[in-house]
DNA sequence: AGTTCTCTCCAG
DNA sequence: CATCGCTGGAGAGAACT
């Protein structure tokens, strides 16, 4: 039997199938009664646009030649009054430009940045800081406390070079880590590996201390070396329990079936698509034979062969099956004794004993991970070695699929010859795994040969021999390509009773099952029942590459997370990219697009599954934006996402999982190079000229400036702009309880929003990240220190000072910007040191100002700024705080008091 | 009428 | 103790140009 979870959808009290087989809990059943479908509502898309960059009308204006992105970075520099340096002058395409170029420019410019930020730092501080990392070039692997900006603005401050990449032929001479698994222990043990404190410490003591003592590896002796397979068992004493843990994602990944499934395939694709070069091309007029080659119960035999000898158990008597827990655990892998009673991959250990018999035991084994991977990898030798086919594609770890250029009709005893040799040299090679194989001329009766082969086996059919007794043999859902939702859809068109493919097959016709299941599925389905490939299918054999290169990069995690506040939603945000960073820049690759998927617990599903950890019935969120301009940098993916969760607006203690894709991957090309190359020619134009330039701009990318509820600087009344800024406040507040209908009312303005909008908030954000980067670093010392701004540390007088000023700048236009940027260091500093509730009281005091002062006519501006200053500015900074302020709001309370 | 985006489904 | 519910791709239909 199937099961599926339910999800009950964003609109409507009604829930929504989705198919996730074999599983199933109580709470599911409980909602299984209840179920129909419904759509989804679609959140609002991106919608800057490429194509209106790229209009040759404007190739005159310099600002034309920006894309989106680059518009905002432009205008943000000039709103800052820090014009970009002048580039380098160079106009002309250069066709020569490749992949490594670009590598090699983007080394450059950050080495510029990393200068340019030394020369920030000696300016500020009027002052250079010790050079105490001058010779040192550094790496930073993985997930580090404190994190990876943060290391490297102290490593370039402080003279030393930061290493983004490790490769063979650069210098490194130290990798810091907070933490390596065992293989990377093995594969850095003749480098310095060293903790990040001993960067924080050197700079701390203002010298290099020695590495040594602040060593990662000095524990990595030979009796560890020599017991890489006991060690994944015993551990860290430390359980990593969530995603909060700064080691979550690669301790959950490298317990993840799924995870490995996913990754060995992506890795085997990539091998497939290196060697392409001397594998031979098939036409389609070669005549073929199809070997589709398949692990019997893959995970579960080798398992079994790796068991504790401890645990008596048969293959060929007990059910058995490979698993993390005892309950509520998904079956990786049964052994076809357990199939006998109806268990099926990926069904829950409970459900699974219920099908056992009385007096039957259920055995459970562990996985083992790295033995599945050294079998899958003989497995491929052999296939290789043997030299008997033409191209051999990898479908998964366990399984895959050979072309001969051979008529199979003709060729029979041949067929069977390698068929046995095969078997037999895997068997004897992997020292006892059995894997089964279907022949045959097409794809599709190969694998329903391969199906009917099964376990250990080999089965020979071809199209011509095609006839209803095995057509019989087979279920709908044997097709791939039809699964839970379409084999239910079959049977509501077609038979109610158990349909086989031969049923199939007489009740249907073409128009019918397109009818039913869609137009290319249909014909899919169509064909299969006649032993035909549909062209979809044929691609793989005919252009193999198309089919196997990688056009997208996405992680998901959807076990083990837990929040309570939004910081910790955007810490692990951090981590997922770091770890989704680092791929791409594998991949070399640029991405202009990022989705992120949330799963909220369902309205009616309890706060905690029947699963451990798990996620239990989710409603998925998705939003997605098209970035401007394609990007491999860390900080503007971050900050991306984390924009994205807030557009969502699910409540951290809601989250139940997390989901980013990077839709379209794109190499680093020609074209957007020397576009970034381009003199600055218009970048001292006075500001109005700017300001025209940039309206004409947004005009001709359509982003429309007119529409009154863009009017994000000067809503209609101030008395709306403060509701709305303390509702937003006061809706963020840790202290709320059961405010869904605010939440949702949230949802929806935000999915309202314009271009317009999600410019400035682009902009914003930008900012944010700047300060925010900035800040941290420079305000660490200050914690428990009394905040002193303008020389004054008594807050009563500070805040005096600051209301004598708002007082004053509201009459001439707003305060000047330096004293805003100051204003804002204070700001930050007092969250820094646990002083959120300060900066609230200021907040609520310049509010209050606006609300009461008398507004004429020719001062509008100035309140405008104000307005600004206290949404854009201070509200951000509340909400990025807002963790703080629960149990310092008490101590505000009581000191009021 | 073609293109892009969102959502669903599937496989292993 | 529980438990490790990923990831990439195809296709349909809606929403755009
Ligand atoms: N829901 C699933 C399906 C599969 N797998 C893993 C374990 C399987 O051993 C491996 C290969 O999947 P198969 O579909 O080939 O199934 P088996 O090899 O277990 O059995 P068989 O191929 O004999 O039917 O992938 C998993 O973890 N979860």
């Amino acid at each position: 039997m199937r099961c599926d979870e339910i999800r009950q959808d964003r609109t409507d009290p009604s829930f929504r199938v989705t198919n996730n087989k074999h599983r199933m809990d109580d709470e599911d059943l409980a909602a299984i009664l209840t179920s129909t479908s419904t759509d989804a509502t679609t959140t609002s898309r991106a919608q800057l646009d490429e194509k209106h960059s790229q209009k040759s009308d404007l190739a005159s204006s310099f600002l034309s030649t920006l894309s989106d992105d680059s518009l905002i970075d432009y205008i943000t520099n000039n709103n800052d009054g820090n014009p970009s340096p002048a580039p380098t002058v160079t106009t002309t395409t250069e066709p020569e430009y490749t992949r490594g170029d670009y590598f090699h420019e983007k080394k450059a410019r950050q080495d510029e940045q990393d200068q340019l930020l030394r020369e920030q730092y000696r300016t500020n501080l009027g002052a250079e800081p010790p050079q105490i990392f001058q010779n040192c070039i550094i790496y930073i692997n993985g997930y580090t406390v404190p994190g990876r900006l943060q290391l490297h603005e102290m490593i370039v401050l402080h003279g030393g070079k930061f290493l983004h990449h490790l490769s063979a032929k650069k210098k490194v001479t130290h990798i810091i880590a907070s933490n390596l698994p065992l293989k990377k222990r093995l594969e850095f043990q003749n480098y310095k590996v060293v903790k990040p404190d001993w960067i924080v410490q050197s700079i701390a003591q203002g010298k290099l201390l020695p590495w040594q003592d602040f060593a990662l590896l000095t524990n990595l002796d030979e009796r560890q070396k020599k017991l890489p397979l006991l060690l994944p068992k015993k551990q860290d004493s430390k359980t990593i329990v969530d995603c909060n843990d700064p080691n979550f994602i690669s301790s959950y990944f490298q317990n993840s079936r799924l995870h490995h499934l996913s990754t060995w395939k992506s890795d085997l694709r990539a091998k497939f698509l290196n060697e392409m070069d001397f594998t031979r091309t098939i036409e389609k007029t070669d005549p073929l034979t199809i070997f589709h080659f398949d692990f019997d119960c893959f995970f579960a035999t080798v398992a079994y062969m790796y068991k504790d000898p401890q645990l008596k158990c048969d293959m060929d008597v007990d059910p058995i099956v490979v698993c993390h827990g005892n309950k509520n655990s998904d079956i990786a892998s049964c052994n076809y004794v357990a199939r006998k009673y109806g268990i099926k991959n990926g069904m829950w250990v409970s459900q699974a004993e219920k099908l056992c018999p009385a007096n039957v035991k259920l055995i459970t084994l562990p996985y083992n991970f790295e033995q599945f991977a050294k079998k899958s990898e003989i497995f491929y030798n052999v296939l290789k070695d043997s030299n008997f086919f033409d191209l051999i594609l990898p479908m998964s770890i366990d399984e895959a699929i050979c072309v001969m250029v051979l008529d199979p009709m003709s060729n029979r005893e041949k067929l069977e010859t390698i068929c046995r040799d095969i078997r037999a040299k895997v068997f004897t090679e992997t020292k006892g795994c059995s894997i089964s194989v279907g022949c045959a001329d097409s794809l599709i009766l190969a694998r329903l040969n391969l199906k009917k082969s099964k376990p250990n086996g080999a089965f020979i059919l071809n199209s011509n021999e095609l006839d209803s007794d095995f057509l019989n043999e087979f279920k709908p859902d044997d097709l791939p390509g039809v699964g839970y939702s379409i084999v239910s859809k079959l049977r509501e068109k077609f038979s109610t009773s158990n349909l086989t493919l031969q049923d199939l097959k007489n009740e249907s016709t073409l128009i019918s099952l397109q009818d039913c299941v869609g137009q290319k599925l249909g014909l899919k389905i169509h064909l299969a029942l006649q032993g035909k490939d549909d062209e979809e299918s044929s691609k793989l054999i005919y252009d193999p590459e198309s089919i196997l290169e990688r056009k997208s990069l996405s992680l998901e995690i959807n076990w083990g997370v837990r929040f309570n506040e939004i910081n910790q939603v955007d810490t692990f945000i951090d981590r997922c990219c770091q770890y989704l960073h680092e791929k791409l820049n594998d991949l070399e690759k640029l991405t202009p697009q990022i989705t992120l998927k949330i799963m909220k617990r369902a309205p009616d599903a309890p706060i905690e599954p029947a699963k451990y950890l798990g996620m239990g019935r989710c409603v998925p969120f998705n939003k997605s934006s098209r970035l401007g301009t394609p990007t491999n940098e860390l900080g503007i993916i971050a900050t991306e996402v984390k924009s994205l969760y807030r557009i969502i607006g699910c409540p951290p203690n809601e989250v139940r999982g997390v989901s980013i894709q990077f839709n379209k991957l794109c190499s680093p090309s020609i074209n957007q190079q020397p576009a970034l190359k381009l003199p600055f020619v218009k970048l001292n134009a006075p500001p109005n000229n700017i300001q025209d330039k940039t309206n004409h701009e947004f005009k001709k990318r359509k982003i429309s400036l007119e529409t009154p509820t863009m009017r994000l600087i000067s809503p209609p009344k101030k008395f709306d702009i403060l509701t709305s800024f303390e509702e937003k406040f006061i809706e963020n507040l840790p202290t709320q309880i059961g405010e869904e209908l605010k939440k949702d009312l949230r949802i929806k303005k935000k999915i309202q929003q314009t271009k317009r909008k999600e410019i400035e908030e682009e902009i914003t954000k930008r900012q944010d990240l700047v300060k925010n980067y900035k800040s941290h670093f420079f305000s660490e010392n200050s914690l428990f220190e009394p905040i002193k701004f303008q020389n004054i540390s008594n807050f009563k007088k500070i805040s005096q000072m600051i209301m004598e000023w708002v007082d004053g700048t509201l009459r001439e236009g707003g305060p000047h910007e330096r004293d805003v940027k100051l204003f804002e260091k204070y700001l930050i500093r007092l969250c820094d040191s646990n002083r959120v509730h300060l900066v609230l009281r200021l907040s609520n005091l310049i509010s209050n100002k606006l609300n009461v002062c008398p507004r004429r006519d020719n001062e509008e501006r100035g309140f405008q700024e104000w307005e600004r200053i206290l949404m854009k500015l201070m509200v951000p900074i509340l909400n990025r705080n807002k963790h703080t302020f629960q149990t310092v709001r008490k101590l505000d309370i009581d000191y009021d008091l």
